[in-house]
RNA sequence: GUGAGUGUAGCCUAGCGGUCUAAGGCACCAGGUUGUGGCCCUGGAGAUCGAGGGUUCAAAUCCCUCCACUCACCCCA
């Protein structure tokens, strides 16, 4: 028997008021914000990716779903969600409209990944990119999104994490500072720490074992090593933060798992613990554009993962607005009846009325129970004695009250 | 890529060498009402017991291999 590939999972209709839910919230969010959708394929030259992500990320080492077309191409299915809106930005000309620009997009995203809770090959990300302007109100404006998205969605007991991780002016001196640090300890480190040594340096800071943490904690801070201009924009950051009331505590150890990012860092979790527990996060990508081809220009965002949020939506018991009932169910009985049944369902579907038809020729009581089942309203019976008296019987499936009228009068009877 | 756990009908579970021609619950279908659902009662359909191989007189049950799923690590959403 065939199922869905590995780390892929259907979306079933019983979990469709979820996504909803979810997908209502995304376009409340992004009318009040102001943020555009944007659509950028589902693949990608994958080059795109290696030059965005960092060769020495995960994602690009071991994480890509590449695979070459007929014509030779090196294509890969989009690991994240910001290259391409960057590529987007820069092959429309986008720095021609009024910067900053303001996009938003909700894609399926690939990474070769071993699945385990909260964690799909295939997932769904919504993210919004504000490109174009480098001023921290921005930074505040992207996290006030995030933040106020989980809100909309009824999430609740969600703590931000935010840190500054400098620009290419100052990080090189901090990273120096860091190696130095850490080269004292370079025995007590962990294989993947000795390697995150000579590599990724930043990526020391957010190891679990808990041999390297202890090491971490005493660490020097990257809000330590901030030039003037870093500092300043962090500084404004966190006192726009505290204009809108957005609750945030600095973390230290915060780096995030892309090259891409300068100055501004952060993530969003719920409380309680759990392996894969991050349901948003972002920040600042300064120089980004520029690696793409574009001209020099900042830009700020964050995505956040739908699966992650429905589980914790879930998970906190949120209650969850549920699909409008089918309206009527059409019982017929007799092959003459079946005919009426059919022209009446047209004309309700016409009137914008959402019904279904019994089909073959079951019982009364197994249509009513079909009824029953399927959540209908009313129940609209057509046997012989209503095709004579070109009525119907309106039963109300709920009270078990029923009546019969003119079989024209049933789309202006159920409008109301 | 690494480690651990689990695979019995659509779902949940019992059985753990012979009484298994694999049991029960939910869901599904039908009947109990000649034209009336939900509750109840009765009946029905639905499983090569994840796949392949081995041990044995005998395997869902023991062994091996593979596959899949789950959880965790790495990393991320």
């Amino acid at each position: 028997m065939y199922q869905a590939a590995r780390g892929t999972t259907d979306i079933l209709p019983e979990e469709q008021p979820y996504w909803r839910h979810v997908e209502k919230a995304i376009s409340d969010i992004t009318g009040l914000y102001g943020y555009k959708r944007i659509d950028t394929p589902v693949f990608e030259n994958t080059s795109l990716f290696q030059r965005s992500a960092g060769e020495y990320t995960d994602i690009v080492q071991k994480e890509m779903y590449t695979f070459d077309d007929r014509g030779g191409n090196s294509l890969t299915l989009k690991p994240e969600g910001t290259p391409p809106v960057c590529r987007a930005y820069i092959q429309h000309g986008m720095h021609n409209l009024p910067q900053p620009v303001r996009l938003c997009y909700l894609s399926p995203i690939f990474r070769y990944d071993r699945p385990q809770a909260g964690r799909y090959r295939q997932h769904y990300q919504f993210g919004c990119e504000a490109i174009g302007d480098e001023d921290p109100a921005i930074d505040a404006e992207i996290i006030d999104i995030a933040w106020r998205f989980n809100n909309l969605l009824g999430l609740t007991n969600l703590s931000l994490q935010l840190n500054s991780i400098g620009c290419p002016e100052c990080r090189p001196a901090y990273l120096k500072v860091l190696k130095d640090y850490y080269k004292k300890y370079t025995g007590k480190l962990c294989a993947d720490c000795k390697m995150r040594l000579e590599k990724n340096p930043l990526r020391l800071l957010d190891c679990k074992q808990a041999s390297c943490q202890q090491i971490a904690q005493n660490a020097p801070r990257s809000i330590d090593g901030l030039c003037a201009a870093c500092a300043d924009h962090f500084k404004q950051l966190q006192k726009y933060l505290g204009l809108m009331e957005i609750p945030f505590s600095i973390n230290h150890r915060l780096v995030r798992g892309l090259d891409y990012y300068t100055r501004t860092v952060f993530e969003i979790q719920p409380e309680d613990e759990g392996g894969q527990s991050t349901i948003g996060g972002g920040g600042r990508f300064d120089g980004l554009i520029e690696e793409l081809g574009g001209k020099p220009t900042p830009a700020a965002g964050f995505a956040a993962g739908i699966e992650r949020i429905i589980l914790n939506l879930k998970k906190q018991g949120v209650s969850i607005p549920t699909q409008p009932p089918l309206q009527v169910f059409i019982v017929h009985l007799g092959e003459e009846a079946r005919n009426e049944a059919i022209k009446l369902a047209s004309v309700l579907h016409g009137a914008g009325i959402s019904a279904a038809t019994a089909t073959g020729s079951k019982s009364l009581k197994a249509q009513l129970r079909q009824a029953n089942t399927l959540g209908a309203k009313y129940a609209a019976i057509i046997g012989g004695d209503e095709v004579k008296a070109k009525t119907v019987t309106l039963r109300n499936m709920t009270d078990g009250q029923q009546e019969t009228i003119g079989a024209g009068e049933l789309a202006g009877k159920l409008t109301v």
